[in-house]
DNA sequence: CTTGACCATGAAGTATGCTTCATGGTTTAT
DNA sequence: ATAAACCATGAAGCATACTTCATGGTCAAG
């Protein structure tokens, strides 16, 4: 129950009180209650919400991918079908962003095994050691 | 050894020219030898250089951390042990967004069951379904 | 009752990552 | 030999995601 002030949000986040109304004028927070001087009144859930924008961030979505994401929900006039369809696809896209950091990771532990080896490194070493594979030769 | 125009550069890799050269500019890509007329030619190399990039975009590194990432390499003056030590800091970055994408996940995934159940999705049910656990409560 | 910490708004400024523009030389096919 | 396609440079413009600034109201402590 307990309403909690943008200050109390931001501390808990670790992101500026303007971030947090940045946010609000971006649709990525719903527009919070206010008290009887005009104070932004935020449920507890708030704090939730900023943590998912900053994790969703951090792995590449942009804003108005976070925001869409944090509005996969039931609106009269969307179907459960539909939510499913979407929700289905955002589950391929987060699958692909695992599978190359999946790459890129192997890339580096190769070379940190060959840094522990009598290797010489040369180059570019996590250009050699990585390959994409999709080096089309037409 | 063939060397390739920055045009076929682009077109491989599905970029433009001009952001090959903006690359170049920020050091992502290594200054390319250039011929007769002083146009760019760069080795095959080059193809897997710039999908690498677009692949560390699309997970979250920005271009200065993925230039890190591309310089991680024996140069004059730092050791093997030093690159090794740098390369498992990238390689526990990495392992964070995965965890972090596989939460984003369970929760999508989470949803998708909801909505084939006789569920009521209400409010905002990926807000719901994820937790992400750390609500600090002090 | 005032000082410092907190809240509000709107507008302008900034960093990142390109994209577009203006201008002009090169190469290739007809 | 000329038009279309490609390359070059530098500067300006643009979208995203904030951050800073200017200005002013609110509230709790001493």
């Amino acid at each position: 129950m307990s309403l909690i002030s943008i200050g109390k949000v931001a501390k808990e986040t670790m992101v500026t009180v303007e971030t947090i109304r940045f946010y609000e004028k971006q649709g990525l927070l719903v527009t919070p209650q206010r008290n009887a001087s005009g104070y932004r009144q935020y449920p507890q859930d708030a704090i939730k919400r900023v943590f998912f924008i900053q994790r969703a961030k951090e792995v590449g979505f942009t804003l108005k991918e976070i925001k869409e994401l944090l509005c996969l929900r039931k609106k009269p006039g969307t179907s459960c079908t539909e939510i499913k369809l979407r929700s289905l696809e955002k589950i391929e896209e987060v699958e692909k962003k695992i599978q190359d950091l999946g790459k890129i990771k192997q890339a580096l532990s190769l070379m940190v095994m060959r840094c522990s080896g009598s290797g010489d490194l040369s180059d570019c070493p996590i250009l050699e050691t990585l390959d994409f594979g999709e080096t089309r030769s037409d």
